[in-house]
Formats: structure tokens, sequence, C-alpha cells
DNA sequence: TATTGTTATACTCTATAACTATA
DNA sequence: TATAGTTATAGAGTATAACAATA
């Protein structure tokens, strides 16, 4: 899902002809600029660059990482249940868990309680590709946010974590 | 791209037996929970989520909806500076052109200054079009933020910018 | 009858590379 | 020689539906 702005007016204090010079970046963007939701994507599209970038030698397919630090955080937890978390079909957590047990990263064991269901659990292999990886992010999210001071940091964290507890929990 | 967290315990406040009850939804984060990047991509998810479903009549492909309200916005620009600002290839920008011209949305002129070029520009038709779906968005928004005081929300927007504006530009 | 996991299929999105016309 | 736009193709990502085993 994207973004968008309204007819907006050429700069006059930019001075451009008639066609605008399309050579520089600097776009108008119109009514775009007044959403919030425009901005938080702007900066998660870089920071997913980023990150990509970063892990680029583990070649993680989309959601893969996820899944595994979910996994972690809640040993002994079922497919399904990591489909819900990251927001994807229980066919993809079949793939995406297929090729964590291919990497030796996460193993799959019977449920005792429930015989149709898998026990999720990571590997030491795993938990330290995931020390690995959690540690690149850190300094990938420390670039970003180090023009903050501590306390703005922490501003920030805070209203994000309102907004998304008092709306989508 | 995603994210995750460390070999979590189970939190005991939660009392929750030896396998986790998957059936709520209220998982561990784990060291997932530290980051930024990770309470930006979750909210910003919900939010595409919900303009997708409040703009699912108008059946938008992947990055109209940002190439109209761009065009709209930079009246007379190129198609490679509208695929360079939503980040897809060019010869995707020419799909989405494409699909503007047949909604009569917008429309293509040969430029005047290099016969390459097209130039841009948005029509009536795709005016009125934005203006509608700007109104929904504004909706969608106004529901997510109104958990926050204005002054909160002009907090939000002012560190998002600083962040934006210090490493991304 | 409903749920968990699996498989197969079809569709969408995207990147890539080649091509043209203009510069 | 480089750039703007176009086209074709191949690959990845995803949704969907059907199925087997279990509840």
């Amino acid at each position: 899902m994207h973004w968008s702005g309204i007819s907006v007016v050429v700069d006059p204090m930019r001075n451009v002809p008639a066609e605008l010079d399309t050579d520089q970046g600097d776009l108008e963007l119109g009514r775009l600029g007044n959403f919030v939701g425009f901005r938080l994507r702007r900066i998660q599209n870089q920071l997913s660059r980023n990150f990509a970038a970063v892990l680029a030698d583990h070649d993680l397919r989309h959601g893969l990482f996820s899944a595994l630090a979910i996994i972690s955080a809640n040993p002994g937890l079922s497919q399904i249940a990591v489909a819900r978390e990251i927001g994807l079909d229980k066919s993809l957590a079949v793939i995406i868990i297929d090729d964590l047990e291919r990497r030796k990263w996460a193993r799959r064991e019977r449920s005792q309680t429930d015989r149709r269901r898998h026990a999720l659990f990571i590997t030491p292999t795993g938990e330290a590709a995931l020390d690995d990886m959690f540690a690149k992010l850190e300094l990938v999210e420390h670039d970003v946010l180090e023009t903050l001071s501590p306390e703005e940091r922490h501003q920030l964290a805070s209203l994000l974590d309102r907004i998304y507890t008092d709306c989508f929990r």
C-alpha cells in the first residue's frame, strides 16, 4: 500500500521552469506530506533496505527472521501461531519452517498434548544465527536513531506503543 | 524484511503449561520488542491493511496511488522521476502509468524540451479520485491517531521528520 | 464438525535485459 | 555514448483450495 498528494503547485521559491527538472530528487510531496502514515512508510522502507543489505549474506526468505525470533521467544509454539504473528498464511509458515529446519536453526516436534500440532523449538545453531543477526540490526538501528537523544528515543517508542496498544490490540 | 526475538522464557505471571497455549494472540516478543524498527513495522503493517480495506473498491495496483499523488504534486514530471520517487524500476512505472491512462486519471504528453521524455499530468477525473482516496485515508489515520493529543501528534511527526532528514537525505 | 499441517496450483509482483528513439 | 521509455521473460512471493490426520 502506498500514498499520494494533491494537485500541487510549482514552488515559486524554487524557480523551476514550466517543465520540472526531474533530475533532482527533491519532488513536491503535496498532500502526502500531511500524513503520519507516509512518514512511517518512508522511514520503514529505508530501514528495510538497510536491514536487507546488512543481512544479505544470510540469504533470508521473507518472514524467516521474524519466524525464528518468535520461535525463540516462545518455545514450543505451533506453526499456525507463527503464521498469525507474522501475518502470513499457514501454508507459508510450512515453507518458512522447512527452510529453518534445512538450516538446522529450528526443529519440529510432535506436540504431546495435541498430536495435530508441531511444537517448534530453536536450536543452539539457530540462537547463534539469531544473535549475529540481532547484533547487525542493532547497528543499523543505532545509525538511524543516534540523531535523537535518549529521551527522544524513549518518547518515540512510547508514542508508537500507545498507538499500537490502543488501536490494534 | 521482518524481525524476531531471543530465547525467551515463559512468563511466570501467566502460568502457562510446558507447551504454550498458542490460541491466544499474546505471544512473547523477546528481543524483538527492544527495536523501534519493529514498532514502526507493526504499526505500518496494520495501517496498510486498513488502507487496503478502505480503498478496496478502487482496485488499486501496488504503487498506483503513490504515483498519482506524485504526478498531482509535480505536474509535468517524467516517468523515471516517478519511478525513483516510489522506489520502483522504470519498467514498472510504465505499467502503472498505463493503468492511470486507462482510468483517465493521468495523461502522457511528449516533453517539449526533451523528446525522449513523457511529461505526466493528472486529469480532473484523477483529481476527483485522489480527493476521494485522500478523504478515506484521513479517516483511517484519524482513527489511529486519535489516541494521541494534538501535541503528541506533532511531537511524533517531528521526531519522524528528524530521523528521515538526518539519516536518509 | 473443526483444526493443524501439507501440497499443488495459479496469480501477482518484480527484476532483468534487450530494444527504440532521442540526446 | 548515455538517457527515457517500452516490451518480454523468468523468478520469487503469495493466496487459495483441497486433502490427511487428529481433535
